[in-house]
DNA sequence: AATGAATGAGCCTTCATTCAT
DNA sequence: CATGAATGAAGGCTCATTCAT
């Protein structure tokens, strides 16, 4: 309908949209140059007015994933009202494994796990502007736990393990290893164990 | 010229190893076969004589991953003498992080990660050789906490994705995405740490 | 540097005529897709903008071909002023044994024969799109005749056999088995004497 | 049963049976010599103990042919008892067409017609090995006729092309170019009509 | 800004031929 | 004689990238 208004400042988004949606499906080195292009609504030539390369396309990816998922955790923590540890480790925990659940939103960081060995750039990318915000965010919300004594004061980098490993392996249970025939834990169920794992552990409590 | 030897029984072998190599470096999609059968010691040609084509190799490669790494945890589990739930998941734990420190042994489930989008196959492979056996595993371990009344009883989906998820996780930031300036926390903090976690969780005891 | 020119329009054809000398030299299987482009003047991912393969190349060359030789040859007929059977087909056969003659009209035939065997859909194709017309051809000629009262009326499947079959043979020991050192009669004489042995036989009229 | 019995002797025979076999499927490019050595229940390196390459295979293919239908020609007319020339080239087309009929006899001609283009040795040697032959036998019996004043004097490459050529057409259209859902005319049929038409011709005696 | 024809490097795969046994 | 593992050259096809329009 409206789509005859020209707006060239919105092609380089609308080109990465379509560029993720590609390499989510055949990986970087299988996707096409043209298919994107195609899912962008553009000729293969038209691409490159906006990237230079299909590497470039990759990067600029991860540049502007950076901020999505890790800025919506960090906007979660810093406006919870109460500064509870707990509550908001559960509460961020929560929120990670549900958004995760979505292949959509998990097609991003699927994509840096999947190319991160071929492109050490994308690793270092992802390294700094994403796993070290998630390390800062958990640290502060382990001082904040121990000052209230509510946390142990564990080592950060194994927090971090702890936390974000088992939302990565619900990702990837929930898709690339995930069995047609009998679907995963719905998000919340998952989020819940996982959290009661996280704060008490499996042991019954003596 | 010391070539045409003639060691036909080992070559598969050897070929999957060279291919282990050189996907971990490239990628399946930049691994040039040439470039196997080199590593491998052979002509292009030759590996043709072993493995019907480039994707061949890789179901191979991870079909002959399968075996080993769970197979090495189901050996540790089944051989310790005296049956205590939590004694045993701190061993398996620390085994498995100390296994998956190494570059070499991670090499493989790396590349399961990073293909498994791209080759259903291979994640559907994985998922039956080898994640539903660790299942299995955590499962049959589980049932004997319980039964000693030591182990709370958890669900065996969110039990596998609380303790695989931090082994994979340690995985990665030991590799794809570590900081070659500072390198990251020993494999046996991290098993200790992170056994601590999983068993008594993050909060100090009541 | 000339190149990059732009005339897309003309481009199957140009392919088309570049692979049938290239065909025609080395055969299909001899020949290299880059000899044909570079036949055509164009490189050798550009004929794969044009045609999906070179197997493909070969079935459209043939299906070319079909309308080229049989159709000039029904025109011919059906421009005959007067419908006289004898001179129709004396002057059928004579145009045939004439364009026969020429190596580049006979191009296409002799290597539909060389490739036949081997691409059974060229056979097929051929055989409708050619050889039924042949026959059909034939077929009216001989009606006009019988009904005319000067030809005997022959089954058609022989008919073809033998007017269709002299051509061949010429057309064959004109090129494949020709003797360079002595080169063959001249198109007309062997019409002239192919005709009249068709219409008269080799036995002295009694 | 007697198969234990080396008997080296018959090798290259047996190897060129299964040549003619393999080429006549796939022709000669695309025929691989394992297959070939396959079906001569040999393997791949044996072949090459008895010949050089597949390209002299072909040759010695031809070779061999050469002598087959020709000498059985040249003895059929030559154990002539009665030399009367319209009855011994009645008896020479009927047995030549129901020759060419057989799918197994046909299969070397079929071969040479198919290869010839592609290697002018291959087509040279059957010019001089088997249709200077077949040109003698037809100019002897031609002169008989003519001695007999039953034959008019037809000039030899004419007569060569109008006796062959329809022996080759019928041979093409019962092979490579037949429809499988309508066989053609049996073999007595067409060589019947084929004679009428060389002896008196399609027109109504006058 | 956009197109899409064209380029050309690159790689998988095949297979005739060789050779150590 | 025979084997069959190994070689290595060759070619079809793909696709990122360029460029004339």
């Amino acid at each position: 309908m409206a789509r005859r208004v020209r707006r060239p400042e919105a092609r380089p988004d609308e080109i990465l949209d379509a560029a993720l949606a590609v390499f989510s499906e055949t990986g970087f080195a299988g996707a096409r140059v043209e298919d994107i292009a195609a899912r962008a609504g553009l000729s293969k030539g038209a691409v490159y007015l906006y990237f230079e390369s299909k590497e470039e396309m990759l990067k600029a990816l991860v540049r502007r994933l950076a901020d999505r998922v890790v800025g919506a955790a960090e906007t979660l923590v810093a406006t919870q009202p109460q500064a509870d540890a707990e509550k908001t480790l559960r509460m961020l925990v929560t929120f990670m494994a549900t958004q995760l659940s979505d292949p959509k939103v998990s097609a991003a960081p699927r994509l840096v796990l999947a190319e991160a060995q071929r492109f050490p750039e994308i690793g270092a990318l992802y390294r700094d502007a994403v796993i070290a915000r998630g390390r800062q965010l958990l640290a502060r919300l382990c001082d904040l736990g121990v000052a209230q004594g509510t946390f142990r004061n564990i080592d950060r980098e194994i927090l971090l393990r702890a936390c974000a490993g088992p939302l990565i392996a619900h990702m990837l249970l929930s898709t690339v290893f995930s069995d047609p025939a009998k679907p995963g834990p719905a998000p919340e169920i998952v989020a819940q164990g996982l959290t009661d794992i996280i704060l008490h552990g499996v042991l019954v409590q003596s």
